[in-house]
DNA sequence: GGGATGCATCAGTCATGACTTATAATAAGC
DNA sequence: GCTTATTATAAGTCATGACTGATGCATCCC
């Protein structure tokens, strides 16, 4: 039901959604995200641990490296979560309609 | 361009994704919204606040009470925001695809 | 008008989490 | 093998924000 809370809170910190929009352009790894940023690399690693388990990104080691990359069902939970409250609108709407009807 | 940082990080409680949740049922009170939950009413008050900062509910006085509902257009900027990143990652996937290609 | 109800704001407490430096662990290159 | 580079974890600090009770302010009803 509310999967996507784990998405929420996750990109609600701006440093986190600076992370997930680097890694929307292209895989990174840890050291090339943290020269996109302003804060330590450990802040780094544990934005990303946050975002894994939230399973909207995934970490592949690569030699000494880990490279990141978006996870594509990672924001369908979310998705779908936004889209119950579209329905939830229209059937209001619906209802609203309705009643005006004699 | 993240004008959708509202919405996430007042999305992010869980507390006030209920109060949203319930708003999305039906329009109520805030004396209506704080009985479905187990928090004082000044907290609901300051739930409302934030959802209203965000765009994502409206608060219109009825006598000596105020209704609260939902803001069609406030899950907009979030919807906007989320479908970029499925864009990107279509554009990801059709790179990946060209680059299989001699 | 006076009491009651509904809501918002104030002031204060407390936990969470975002950040830092230091350090451990693993892999690559000479 | 030893140094260097890259990442993850540990420990500690500090700010933010979610909550509470108290209070102010309207509005309705008698």
């Amino acid at each position: 039901m509310t999967d996507a809370s784990h998405a929420l809170s996750a990109l609600a910190d701006p440093t986190r959604r600076r992370v997930f929009e680097r890694l929307a352009e292209s895989p990174a790894s840890v050291a090339e995200i943290t020269r996109g940023l302003t804060v330590s690399q450990p802040a780094v690693s544990q934005h990303l641990k946050v975002l894994r388990e939230a399973g909207l990104v995934t970490g592949t080691p690569k030699g000494a490296s880990t490279v990141y990359r978006i996870d594509p069902a990672g924001l369908g939970p979310l998705r779908q979560w936004l889209d119950r409250f579209w329905d939830a609108q229209l059937e209001a709407f619906a209802r609203v309609v309705d009643e005006d009807k004699p």
